[in-house]
DNA sequence: CAACGACTATACTTTTACCA
DNA sequence: TGGTAAAAGTATAGTCGTTG
């Protein structure tokens, strides 16, 4: 039983499986060494510590997992308190980066100057993933409904789903569009995993309405491009202190469901929660600075 | 139920680390 | 520098689950 194979079935453990578990590992090990030094631990122990297909831990491989977990899942973090930098990972939306984060990080960095801040740019469906599988310790994002109990979620503000379309176009109103049963203008949206997208299907789908996208983007930023251009209609979220350039008209959608913007943590993470918790007081310092529209 | 893809294990070869 | 053992790599066979 050596430290090595330990390792190794840790992150078989981990990943739920061999293949899987070679291709998360953070260094780069065939499948045929892991499944080697797996199978020579258990070997060596003379006790089978998982089920192969499907993947279950046995009673025995519990046991170990919980002994080895403690050590092999905090390394990056000793490592980073041994070089004397805490980490504290972020995550946001490139819009959010771009237009409201840049003084909420000076703030932090000021308050925490030995801080390593690690900062990730992505979209809303991949920073919920991210924080699940704790690779940020805090994300802004629009908030789902379903959050498992691990997790800590602060509303900071509503935001009202809009429709975009250029300034030149005939539409003046959302009604405009729903009068037709079936909608002519081409939608550009999200991908069809963002919250954006799915709440707005869900409410259309509601209103015996179908109306699928055109044009999928991965940014707001593209989709605003797009609309201008005239390629169709644009599907968004009014952000707080932006305004709609020159040649393109916001048209408010009445009765649909606003999203929620927030902070998400773990609800357990003992990881810098000084950080975290100057981070939550920092996003909502400068929240506060745009306050909610009533049109 | 055959065809296919994904996963795991095995056989064999090459690389690496250590030591005389 | 060359020998040795361990570990990693390549190729591939076997097994299981899914799908048309």
């Amino acid at each position: 039983m050596n430290p090595h194979q330990l390792e190794l079935f840790y992150h078989v453990a981990k990943s739920r499986g061999v293949t899987r578990a070679t291709r998360q590992m953070p260094y780069g090990i065939q499948q045929p060494s892991v499944s080697a030094q797996v199978n020579a631990l258990e070997r060596d122990l003379g006790v089978t510590l998982y089920e192969r297909r499907p993947f279950k831990l046995t009673p025995a491989g519990e046991e170990l997992f919980r002994f080895v977990e403690p050590f092999f899942g905090s390394i990056n973090e000793v490592r980073a308190k041994l070089q004397g930098a805490a980490q504290f990972r972020i995550g946001a939306s490139p819009i959010v980066f771009r237009d409201y984060l840049p003084p909420v990080l000076e703030a932090i960095q000021r308050q925490f100057p030995r801080l390593n801040m690690i900062l990730r740019a992505l979209n809303q469906p991949e920073l919920i993933d991210a924080i699940e599988h704790d690779e940020l310790d805090a994300v802004i994002s629009l908030i789902p409904d379903k959050l498992g109990p691990a997790f800590h979620a602060v509303d900071i503000m509503e935001l009202p789903i809009i429709l975009l379309v250029a300034k030149r176009s005939k539409i003046k109103s959302a009604n405009d569009l729903w009068s037709n049963k079936k909608i002519t203008e081409p939608l550009i949206s999200l991908k069809p995993n963002e919250l954006i997208c799915q709440l707005f299907q869900e409410t259309l789908t509601n209103r015996g309405l179908s109306w699928l996208p055109k044009l999928e983007m991965d940014s707001l930023d593209l989709i605003e491009k797009y609309v201008e251009k005239g390629f169709g209609v644009g599907l968004s979220i009014r952000a707080p202190g932006r305004t709609c350039p020159s040649t393109i008209r916001a048209l408010k959608l009445a009765d649909f469901p606003t999203v929620r913007l927030g902070v998400i943590s773990r609800s357990e993470s003992k990881h810098e929660p000084e950080a975290c918790h100057a981070f939550l007081e920092e996003v909502r310092r400068q929240a506060a600075r745009f306050p909610p529209r009533k049109d």
